[in-house]
DNA sequence: ACGAAATCACTAACATGTTAGCAGTATCGG
DNA sequence: CCGATACTGCTAACATGTTAGTGATTTCGT
């Protein structure tokens, strides 16, 4: 469905056209947003279930991922890293720290802060959900094609890079 | 932050290798999903100010201009084309109607459809909103280079074919 | 030292995403 | 004709995303 191949190019033209302006200079750019939204959704829609079936959630997955790789972590901290935002962050926290998954603690020199540590409980999960990942994401690179896959990560990673010089 | 250059490589080591099994094999792909939420959230930080000040959410805003390109539809054709969910779909479009900027019919040859059409409101919505959607992308398309967002196209794009091909 | 400004985590209010399941309707097989 | 099946839009329960704003701190300028 659509036409995938082509890009900067105007997709329709409005049908409406008996009531309004109908400018057809309007909204004459393809949406790349939506594109990338489609994009992770249709690997998601793989990862997900995994998650799930061991009671995780995909934001909660990523902030064990990132306190796996860098030790505890602050909240501020974890939110740059998983792309999440402070409100959201301290409602998924309260549930990992209910579900024993975290552990929180402040350090003295700044009792704003907040200090976020993996429980022996997540320590654990990690090795169980980390292969059944790897394998699903192994599928995916041989159905879409690993230069495809290397492609699309050079592309978005220089799009994301040109993103941050001045945000 | 982050080394952005490198793909498929091993992102970092567990520093708290006293608990657990701690295989080094564990998450040693570089996450795409990820970085394709990250570059959306990159430029919709951009547009979303825009939508807000006309009372309109990101959501909606898609809606309205799937139904301006294709003239009316019915909720499962506006659910596939905008990657909404049904169940979420069902809140919005309620939201929308409410706020005038939809009708609502049924079809008679089968009374399950829904057929959603833009209402005068909206229509004159989109004259407005979409120049400063314009301006805005031309500007991201100025910082990022007209090279490199060409290219995210044509990776996405790609990938994205390569997903569709059997999900 | 001391008051203004910046930070951090959080709450509130609302819109959306996910999964599971449901009632009404259409379609198909026999 | 009729029951099994599939489809459509929907609700329910819960987790998350957004925006605005707050209380508790720290930091900075003077």
């Amino acid at each position: 469905m659509q036409t995938a191949s082509r890009a900067h190019q105007p997709a329709a033209r409005n049908r409406t056209a008996s009531t309004a302006s109908a400018d057809p200079s309007a909204l004459s750019y393809r949406n790349l947003p939506m594109l990338l939204l489609q994009a992770r959704e249709r690997m998601m829609v793989r990862f997900r279930p995994i998650l799930g079936a061991h009671g995780l959630t995909e934001q909660q997955w990523r902030i064990i991922r990132a306190l796996n790789e860098r030790g505890p972590l602050e909240s501020r901290h974890i939110a740059d890293l998983c792309s999440l935002s402070t409100p959201s962050l301290a409602g998924i926290l309260g549930r990992m720290h209910e579900a024993g998954l975290i552990s929180k603690s402040q350090p003295r020199h700044d009792r704003r802060r907040l200090r976020i540590a993996l429980t022996a409980r997540s320590t654990r999960l990690i090795g169980k959900i980390s292969s059944e990942l790897q394998a699903t994401y192994v599928e995916i690179e041989r159905t879409v094609g690993t230069a495809t896959l290397a492609d699309a990560y050079r592309a978005v990673d220089a799009l994301l890079a040109g993103l941050k010089s001045r945000g």
